[in-house]
DNA sequence: ACGAGGATGCTCT
DNA sequence: GAGCATCCTCGTC
């Protein structure tokens, strides 16, 4: 499916349908790419986890843009983390990207990530082997130099409850990609 | 394999 | 001034 014509809907419905995806960075004059394996969703008004449940700020203006449109944000001081906001305009749903798999430019992510492994495993190491940092926050991934291009599963996916957040722990808005053993 | 703890900065109350 | 949508290292078992 085009992600164009996905993004309109409802992030609960739309994070499933990402993985498999795969979101492509051209900075620096250096191409990565990887395949989408763990994301999370996050309903704006009506989830107690989302940064904006309490309403628009600031930071997460973003999340009320277009479909389309990243929201960057700096996790624990230290992390950058990134979402691609689903739903109409003015709705602040949006999917976390956490993890995926490295698929072009390894070895721009190497020298990004300091390492050779678990380059792309978790959603701060994604932006930093992407690249990705706060000044991509507002950019569309229709358009911008963060895109996502269009991908199909390549195992079985699963709902577990979302990592890290202290409140609305329980609902099953994590959905992951295993991989294929054989 | 697993758990504890520290690094670090910004946002909103 | 509290609270983070994290990651890494180093200590145990």
């Amino acid at each position: 499916m085009d992600p164009s014509d996905l993004l309109g809907a409802d992030a609960l419905e739309v994070a499933p349908q990402l993985l498999g995806m795969r979101i492509s960075s051209d900075i620096g004059g250096s191409r990565t790419e990887v395949v989408l394996n763990e994301v999370e969703a996050y309903r704006g008004f009506e989830d107690p986890a989302s940064h904006a449940y309490r309403g628009q700020t600031p930071r997460n203006t973003p999340m009320f843009g277009p479909p389309g449109t990243l929201y960057v944000y700096r996790s624990y001081g230290i992390h950058w983390c990134m979402n691609i906001t689903c739903g109409p305009e003015g709705v602040a749903s949006a999917v976390l990207l956490r993890g995926g798999t490295p698929t072009v430019g390894a070895p721009t992510m190497e020298r990004r990530r300091g390492r050779a492994t678990n380059l792309a495993d978790g959603p701060g190491k994604l932006t930093q082997a992407l690249g990705v940092t706060g000044e991509h926050t507002g950019t569309s991934v229709l358009s911008g130099p963060i895109s996502l291009l269009d991908g199909d599963p390549t195992g079985p996916v699963i709902a577990t409850p979302r990592i890290g957040i202290s409140k609305a722990k329980d609902l099953p808005w994590r959905f992951v990609m295993t991989v294929r053993s054989s």
